[in-house]
DNA sequence: TTGTAAGCGTTATCAC
DNA sequence: GTGATAACGCTTACAA
């Protein structure tokens, strides 16, 4: 029943002035110290709970930070939400969170509904351009960080937080070119729809460095399309076809042992597969997923503490975290057979 | 730019009383229709949105449902989210989450924060004994819907979703009995940490009823602690030690499979395995593990429908949901062969 | 140091 | 039907 006890009703039950409860109350100077203890224990007694509305009103401030994402059926943004949960929430800011599902309209609704709710700051993993993002950015006033976002052209104005997709590229394929492995193939999704294109640009360049052929198999990033777009890429003659993958998600990577037992193919004797993610079953498929190991819940966790950093007013020195990636090798891949 | 064009904006710009806006904007009667059509269509113009933060403080409506959950980090919840989120998205409620993380305190703080909100609804899958969610109904007089809980007591007060425990326990049981199974063991959490109570209830009823001889494995939700408490319970001798496990969900599955495989066991030729959940991954595991499928969705779903209908007036005729469950036979389960 | 009062943008109660 | 005007609970100049 804490619902109703004000700042007036502190004020009037202890014969003081309302400005001086406030004052005590939010901790700025300009009331005496005894006072402000009285205030505080009595405060306390009654149970006082400030509103927030009125408060957000007054100072067009919510502590409540927004994380919108582009699809909430996907375990790695589990990760991400809780690691940005839980920095919020032992920083006193609650969140709020959205699901663009991959649709620019529904991203558009969510940003504007954040800016309506006047929320302090917004975490999101933008779809497509980044446009919208900039202009919300620009209108509202409020820090604003990119997750996992290709896009580097806007780091005045935005923040944010990424793995190393570099680097993840760079640990499996330098992996599987150890194992001897010389025909290599990334599965990347349509540019429009990811932040591949780095991955597959770096791909290209090791295979020039690492001197091996490179395939790109392009495909949707539902596991169905890619199964059967990797199928295809398999049916070549055992010269010719790659003897590895490299995959941008564990989702895909299991794609490609379907496709593989579709072609009569085993893992990791006749194609090796490489994932990205470590989801939390990938450890138990058959065989074990090889794949990039990435700490999602660090991802969300340095995207709260950049907002909530910038709104305390000590911006952080880089404005662009890359969140460490790490190797994890386990059975699906080997040295090729051919 | 839409910050700033207020109600007041509106009024001198066409030379009216703010009320008249007030009232043309909120759709209700007391003003002319042309003078309605004439600020509608200024309104417009201007890009005027209401400022959300002096209508909670108004009206204590908020437009904002809270989900309340125990655990970010298991995919069942995401599902939940999502389905929860995309209901709310379409009836313009926005979301806030929180995670309990089986902390009893933090869920305390988080019942305060959405107190303090003035959330308009809550939807939450308590920890232990709801008796901190019936009182946050009491003080707040907001609609609440349990998520999952096993408490059946206060109808009255709070409406619920759950999915079908007790016709989980049957289609486990009966198709493990069916292959001719005879001593089946059930893992339980401890009593105060879950909804499983009703799990093993009915799974000892039926024990009388089927004839098989029930074991109960007790132990701590974590996947290591499952996997001792597992392999303990298959220490014994064939002809006495269970040839059948039914997991409280597919996390707990899989630890079976690994004490399975600490004992030197086999899935299923040495020990059958059914899960709870369907997590995506799932059907991907080494052997592909039967299991209880849930529409997650859809609990989020109701869930969300709940509050939205109780919220605007027309409360459910039946206040408690039970989603369909399903058994997904797959082949971590076989005949015994002892 | 303390109190008074003017808003923040709405909604709601009145007169007219 | 329409327009003043008073809240809602708080912050913040400004006076005392």
């Amino acid at each position: 029943m804490a619902a109703g006890i004000t700042q007036r009703d502190i004020a009037s039950s202890l014969g003081v002035s309302i400005s001086a409860v406030s004052l005590a109350l939010s901790g700025r100077a300009g009331v005496g110290e005894q006072l402000r203890e009285q205030i505080l224990a009595r405060a306390a007694e009654l149970g006082y709970r400030p509103n927030v509305s009125a408060v957000a009103l007054r100072t067009r401030r919510t502590k409540v930070l927004g994380l919108l994402i582009r699809n909430l059926r996907n375990p790695h943004f589990l990760d991400v939400i809780d690691g940005f949960d839980e920095t919020c929430a032992s920083a006193g800011y609650d969140v709020m969170v959205g699901s663009s599902r991959y649709d620019p309209d529904r991203e558009r609704e969510l940003l504007d509904a954040f800016e309506d709710r006047a929320i302090d700051g917004l975490a999101i993993a933008p779809i497509g351009a980044s446009r919208q993002v900039r202009q919300w950015h620009a209108s509202t006033k409020r820090p604003v960080v990119l997750l996992n976002s290709a896009e580097g052209g806007d780091r005045q104005t935005t923040m944010s937080v990424r793995s190393d997709q570099r680097t993840a590229v760079d640990l499996a394929v330098r992996h599987l070119v150890d194992l001897g492995h010389r025909r290599l193939a990334m599965v990347i999704a349509p540019p429009d729809k990811s932040p591949d294109p780095e991955r597959w640009q770096r791909f290209h360049v090791l295979s020039a460095q690492l001197d091996f052929a490179a395939t790109a198999v392009t495909t949707e990033l539902s596991a169905d399309a890619a199964r059967v777009a990797v199928a295809d890429a398999l049916r070549g003659a055992p010269e010719v076809r790659p003897t590895a993958f490299v995959a941008n998600s564990d989702y895909i990577a299991h794609a490609v042992y379907l496709a593989a037992a579709d072609c009569g193919l085993r893992v990791p004797d006749d194609v090796s597969v490489i994932g990205h993610d470590d989801l939390p079953t990938s450890a138990s498929l058959s065989p074990p997923l090889t794949t990039i190991g990435v700490n999602r819940r660090e991802i969300g966790e340095r995207a709260a503490t950049l907002l909530i950093g910038t709104l305390a007013g000590r911006p952080p020195e880089d404005p662009d975290v890359i969140v460490a990636v790490d190797l994890r090798v386990r059975s699906s891949t080997a040295r090729p057979t051919v």
